[in-house]
DNA sequence: CTGAAAGCGCTAACAC
DNA sequence: GTGTTAGCGCTTTCAG
């Protein structure tokens, strides 16, 4: 590895002076500046990145954490992420906790140790309401917000799950069944709770055997909707599914089972993935905006970030104290052909 | 930030003694070490792992690097390395290039900076033969082999442009196309070869007007599939796809056309991704196996990470010197409805 | 404008 | 067993 001493020692200047060329600083002598610059090239040195970091206490990484990077919705989130923290000059580097919260800690902690300059995190797991406070660097969690110092963006998955479930109510299902994801995945838990209120209030009964958890996968779906249809003592002839990968996963079922869809049996998804709008899938579905998540939660980053710079420069503690953000975008509901 | 210091100070004992605590070393007191684990934990220490990999001179981390994580097989792909990484120990960074070489080219460059442990790549255009050598760090490349000293993982892409267009032409089409990624891909360029010398073989003609270059994306396949048969001077009767992503939007554009799929239209994709296979879809194919891509490109760069260990341990240059791997994956055919 | 030197947080000899 | 100390490669005062 060449380092800057090894630049310093054949240019004959000392090594300090090879930073600041390198770091193209103003007082340092245009030409010497010059002829360092291009030494370092021919010689083919690499600044270490890590090196920098513990001197400046920076990194120029964002960390993204999510479930699953090969679930579409997630995919695509992942890159806008990606995106506009590359517009905004970071580099974004992507971890995917495979749903498993034990795994997803260690992330967070490792993340941290890592010094990267912001966490932006979809949560796999409901967390204690004080947890995210622990976390001293810039964050943005997408998750419906709790009473803390944390940014939060999240789709109100309350308005999503209850638009959903009256959605097919209006079109006449009786058993409306949910299949969601995990028991303890948080987005889950608010849709399935606006899924029964939005029963109640319509005087229809909340069926336990017309609610799954598991997975959220396309398998998942196929599985559970099967498992409904054949061995449920109460038959649903409607499901509201957790995400719109589940909802595939049931139309398949359906379709193997010579099911018609949406006379027999309707069936709305959530997320809106791209393959919802196919025509051969015409899914209808609750759209979540994946670019202006990313976006969103890339510029709540910089703001901490600024935020944090201005403290460290002002020594005291900044007059205008930043309040934590809230941000609630709304669902839409997207009627195609299947409810 | 609480340091190994603030610890050494509180529990009375030099900072060494810390480390070496934490670090679970045999040489240290047991009593002593769990009073200072204890009181790490109290204090909320967090190592900082930028300063250890400076003195360590090595990361945790593996990098994956990849076009686009919102294409399902890079989608796919990335969580089978992630996995598989994690499975080994590792953490896996995936970073998205957009399919901009010259994003690609910083990143690959920033990820040596960082000092990864290895690095896992997904080129999106032709690299020349000996850029990669430049690379001192353990590397893997989803690649054709080139004649140097990297370690290669592809599918063997001209049997899979081979089987497709040869598929196509048992099947009775006349007029195939081909509708590929950009001309700067490798893998398409690969693929976009075997196409011409199989028809070639077969005694028809390749005409330039069948051939398009463009975005890997849906929305890509659907344009140009129309531009081709609104505006071109021949019309295709049949379709070879770069990836599977292509031929949706082809067959989403046939669909909307009312164009019967297969009896007037053919379509083969490539890439087999997981909604090729819905029932709804039956996307004929030639599928790439993620899975095995993800464990096999973990397992090369540990070898060279083990051969790299073994080297500075002996200091001389091991006798057994490592060859670069050369694996060639075999695609697979995949016919379901739309041939 | 440039050099000397301190030190970021940590690990790893080397002493005792 | 434990403390002392020398760096890892770099940025950044502080002198000159």
């Amino acid at each position: 590895m060449i380092t800057i001493k090894d630049i310093a020692k054949k240019a004959g200047v000392s090594y300090a002076t090879v930073s600041r060329a390198l770091n193209n600083k103003t007082d340092v002598n245009e030409a010497t500046k010059k002829r360092i610059v291009k030494l370092a090239a021919q010689m083919g040195y690499r600044p270490n990145v890590i090196a920098q970091s513990l001197v400046t206490q920076k990194t120029n990484n964002i960390a993204l954490i999510v479930p699953d990077v090969s679930n579409p919705f997630f995919a695509e989130l992942s890159r806008a992420v990606s995106e506009a923290a590359l517009e905004a000059g970071y580099l974004l580097t992507i971890c995917n906790t495979g749903w498993d919260a034990e795994q997803e800690h260690e992330m967070l902690e490792h993340m941290q140790s890592m010094q990267v300059s912001g966490i932006i995190i979809k949560p796999s797991v409901f967390y204690e309401p004080k947890t995210f406070d622990l976390i001293k660097l810039p964050l943005v969690v997408f998750w419906h917000p709790y009473e803390n110092e944390t940014d939060f963006i999240e789709m109100d998955h309350s308005a999503g799950g209850k638009i959903a479930t009256e959605h097919l109510i209006e079109r006449g299902y009786q058993r409306i069944a949910y299949i969601g994801g995990e028991a303890t995945s948080p987005a889950n838990q608010l849709r399935i709770l606006a899924y029964q209120q939005a029963l109640q209030e319509h005087n229809m009964k909340v069926n336990q055997d017309l609610i799954s958890f598991g997975g959220f996968d396309l398998q998942s779906g196929y599985d559970r909707i099967q498992k409904m249809l054949t061995q449920s003592p109460i038959k649903p002839d409607a499901v509201f599914c957790g995400n719109d990968y589940l909802a595939l996963g049931v139309l398949q079922y359906l379709h193997e089972n010579n099911i018609r869809v949406p006379e027999e049996f309707g069936v709305i998804g959530y997320d809106d993935i791209y393959f919802s709008s196919l025509p051969m899938i015409q899914l209808t579905t609750i759209a979540q905006p994946r670019k202006k998540m990313g976006e969103e939660s890339v510029k709540l980053i910089l703001e901490q970030i600024q935020q944090l710079e201005n403290k460290q420069e002002f020594e005291e503690q900044s007059k205008v104290e930043r309040k934590p953000a809230r941000i609630l975008l709304k669902p839409e509901l997207k009627i195609r052909a299947t409810t």
